[in-house]
DNA sequence: TTACAGTAATTGAAGCATGAATGGTTGCAA
DNA sequence: TTGCAACCATTCATGCTTCAATTACTGTAA
């Protein structure tokens, strides 16, 4: 009665269905997005980069201080060297600007201007409405039941990330 | 009887708590496909990148004639101009090769070579492994769900896709 | 005070991604 | 046959993304 073989014995063996199905999950969820990704960028299009609208949301729900590039770095899982980047364009465009934090000389703030301000509070709801269009259609049961997933595999990985992979 | 205000009558108006929990649902698959991609670029970076990963796996499930070009872009959703590049730095390494259709000179071929096959043998396997050490721990009913969740979202987005954006 | 470990942002190289424009190829219609 | 519309891959410009190396600043310990 013993079974062939089990979870990880040594490494080269074949999964079990539970591992074949966590693979199709991963597999399904990237499908999802980048389908999603599609739409969503394409509507954004004649607004901003998507990666620019993010900065722009995040700053907007700040208060007056802004954020600092490790803050909006943490926000918005992409690394701090990215930033300088979106944030150069932002600036060039008038809609943020740096100011260095005099309490600390090492961080720079990042604070919309009055430009950014408008323009923000132009196109959020704009957007927002997009998405509505997008997705709206979908029972909602599934979005109910995609919300509720979508936030245990968020605890998951953040348990799992933290204190790096074992073995 | 008649509400104060519907879906969509004019554009500036609040949006309704259903339509609030479509946007949520979208920032929780977005956060949560970043957040993973993150460890899943992680496990494969000595290997290859991901793009290189996704290409070489397709290759590797189809059969001797491979892949054109077109059919990579719709099966990877990146565009054909962006293949062309993942593809030349897969030819540098020696691990694919192009051969042009000689039934019809405009479509060329996309072929693992003996050293792709062999590589794409070894690393498949372990990146499965990697993909379940960093979902497993996940309750199985989590799981389901997620699945079949994201099979509906598929579905709608398909359809949406496909015949633009009404309004 | 000076050395130094740690943190913050920037830079640079490589690769991914898009959209638009280009050149080769095909098949069909005039 | 010629003309042409449609299709395929490539190229180009722009921007996103990572990682690694660097510069600037801070606080602390010698």
């Amino acid at each position: 009665m013993k079974p062939l073989s089990d979870t990880q014995p040594h490494g080269h063996l074949a999964l079990q269905p539970h591992e074949r199905s966590l693979i199709g999950m991963w597999l399904r969820l990237a499908k999802c997005y980048n389908l999603a990704l599609r739409d969503v960028r394409a509507s954004l299009r004649d607004a901003c980069t998507l990666p620019q609208f993010d900065v722009l949301s995040q700053l907007k729900r700040s208060d007056e201080r802004g954020l600092t590039f490790s803050e909006l770095s943490r926000l918005l899982l992409v690394t701090a060297g990215n930033l300088t980047g979106i944030i150069d364009r932002l600036e060039e465009q008038g809609l943020v600007r740096r100011e260095t934090n005099p309490e600390d000389r090492r961080e720079t703030f990042i604070k919309l201007t009055e430009k950014g301000r408008d323009y923000a509070t132009e196109i959020i709801p704009k957007h927002e409405r997009d998405l509505v269009k997008i997705f709206s259609g979908l029972k909602p049961e599934i979005v109910d039941q995609l919300r509720s997933g979508l936030a245990e595999l968020r605890k998951h990985l953040d348990a799992h990330g933290r204190h790096g992979s074992d073995e």
